[in-house]
DNA sequence: TTCACATTTCGTCGATTGGCGATAGGGGCC
DNA sequence: GGCCCCTATCGCCAATCGACGAAATGTGAA
């Protein structure tokens, strides 16, 4: 994962609010952003922006169905962004253990 | 941790400059501000600038020895980091069984 | 104490962010 | 077609960011 990579997926979560937005999530059932909004204390608009910004960074996956946006977590992506974290946390010989193996 | 220390993390890790910086870090051998600027295509005053926000963030330690600075990295609070976004990667209901066991 | 060095802090600038209300636009439903 | 619902986008504003050079601070050596 290139810095800039991992960069964007950091900033993009870099928002208390975009937090609290993935952590209700359910992910076995898609949310639409008007569920998602019920659940923020922000107007509308705000949370759409939100929404855009976890969106463009690859960590929701959106669907149009109808009038309705569905959203879902994108696993695979926190979960390689949760390794590349693990990494920086680790000395630089198991590093490159890790990548080796 | 709460959603506004998990975005503050996440919002300090927000820039590839500081992932870089991360990057480069030998963990076992503290690094001084002078190691980490010339590792860097960034003039002195913007790297001492990345540094303090990875600092506040409690993402780096920093020691006063002498004129110098010595950085290491916080392998704790990464960790910890990493994990939360483990957690959003995954479905409640092991979410909850993980903050349970 | 004077100098040189290492690092941080300050001041400035343009760019970006985050918030909101208002507006736009795409779908369904009557 | 006309109307309402759902969502995204626009325009505006204050606030923050990121970069830099200049200046200040702090420390050890001569």
């Amino acid at each position: 994962m290139t810095p800039e990579r991992v960069a964007a997926i950091a900033k993009a979560l870099g928002h208390p609010a975009r937090i609290r937005i993935l952590r209700q999530f359910d992910q076995c059932v898609p949310h639409n952003a008007g569920e998602i909004f019920d659940g923020c204390d922000l107007a509308q608009s705000t949370v759409s922006e939100h929404l855009r910004i976890l969106r463009e960074a690859e960590i929701l996956f959106a669907r149009k169905d109808g009038p309705r946006t569905w959203y879902c977590v994108r696993r695979s992506v926190l979960h390689t962004f949760a390794r590349a974290m693990e990494d920086l946390a680790v000395e630089p010989v198991l590093r490159h253990a890790r990548s080796a193996g």
